[in-house]
DNA sequence: CGCTTCCTTGAGTAAATTCAAGACTTGTGG
DNA sequence: CCACAAGTCTTGAATTTACTCAAGGAAGCG
């Protein structure tokens, strides 16, 4: 773990006050939050808890990205989520986790002991109503991802990946100064995201890079040149498409 | 829809008393939950709710098996949860959901109009409290079938949906008489559960007929002969495995 | 008993995987 | 600032798994 470079940022000037676990929070729930919060850094790379580890701490993302990863006996694995800044790390009322947290990127999260922070959650609706709401999206976001695995194509799936990276930075605003995105995961940890192999992502990255759909600036920098080529390609209702 | 023939069954003497979301209720908030509290059936294939319609009721499932499907644009359709007895549709703060409910046995639901549910849910911490942890425990199924749809291979599928079918059917004691178990859905259905072809699901079904490891009668009536066998065939670890 | 629906089985095909070799990035040390 | 090493990525060829297409057979319902 890194020393944080974010000693004690105030709620109020938090880049994602508006959207995490604390969005609905007045100022003295904010201000109660704030004597409890710690903030940890982690490098690219670390694992953040390791399955099965007793869960002390919950929190959100301030900044980077951290994958949740499920590894069978013999060592195949699937990712089972990734969280941006404001998704939220841990379960009330459970003591531990049932998959890896692991850093893909330099990560700072914004983190409360877990006894205090149930106890608070149990007095404040505010806090309980949101962590709900996280959840049931999550779940969405869960179940839409259970189409991809098991009925869309590699194209659509990589698509469809592409497009929610696009989504989540845009909120975000990671990315960055021109409209260049990040590309926080490697061949193979898409590959794992969506049921795939390495070489296949590589395959259809490229065919979409030559189809004129995506640019590429270096390994983990891109943008999309055509928007509407990807979404078409996702296999998804041409309704339901992305909104910005 | 069928007339219920569950009148007005006493909360005290509900089969799912003990594990749906008003397992924690105390006698008070039973009673008032048994004032607004009515019955709906449905025949084998009905409709339960179509993705998109306004949600005006929320509910358990009380009998029968009911499955959240998902289609995309071009029909190909993906399932992407399972209802037991006990399970509950709808979600709070949601005013519609994006798959449809379809019951696959006869059902009968115990239902709330969704209003008053939420207005008592945010005074009643029992109700809150326990639809948090089935959403917390619909999440880890969700990823735990991420898995299996984006890992597994088609032997794997089946024998994790099999387990899948014994653990929840030992739970509930739908397992009727005998140790016969109850195979709800089509070849076609299951197929679409896991993902892969109803052939495939017929092929990998009759290996571990012939294997010895499942036994038959008739179209969906089975029992698991040789458990250890069918939980070495998951993929899953030796340890997690089934505990009756 | 006959019809419909669901299931089985086979043969050929297609999509993605595996195996393998080589090329590009990126960061580090000289 | 360049060269090198390590880690990533690309691409090709062969293989495999599951899919598609097709026909026939069993169950279950009326």
């Amino acid at each position: 773990m890194l020393a944080p470079d974010i000693i004690r940022t105030k709620c109020s000037d938090c880049p994602i006050r508006h959207r995490a676990v604390c969005s609905r929070c007045d100022t003295d729930e904010l201000a109660t939050l704030e004597r409890i919060k710690t903030y940890k850094s982690f490098e690219a790379g670390d694992t953040i808890l390791l399955r099965g580890d007793p869960l002390e701490y919950v929190g959100s993302v301030v900044r980077g990205v951290a994958t949740l990863n499920k590894t069978m006996e013999d060592g195949r694995t699937q990712m089972v989520g990734m969280l941006f800044p404001s998704d939220f790390i841990g379960r009330p009322g459970r003591s531990e986790i049932d998959y890896d947290v692991m850093a893909v990127t330099n990560v700072t999260l914004c983190c409360f002991r877990r006894g205090p922070f149930e106890r608070m959650i149990a007095t404040t609706p505010h806090i309980s109503e949101r962590l709900m709401e996280m959840a049931l999206d999550e779940l969405d976001a869960a179940r839409d991802w259970m189409v991809l695995l098991g009925r869309k194509t590699a194209r659509e799936k990589i698509a469809t990946f592409v497009e929610m990276l696009v989504r989540r930075q845009h909120m975000d605003k990671v990315a960055a100064s021109n409209g260049t995105l990040v590309l926080p995961l490697t061949r193979d940890e898409i590959a794992d995201y969506i049921g795939l192999t390495l070489e296949t992502v590589s395959r259809q990255l490229n065919a979409m890079k030559k189809e004129g759909i995506l640019r590429f600036a270096g390994r983990s920098r891109f943008e999309v040149a055509d928007l509407a080529a990807l979404h078409g390609a996702t296999g998804d209702d041409a309704d339901g498409g992305p909104i910005y």
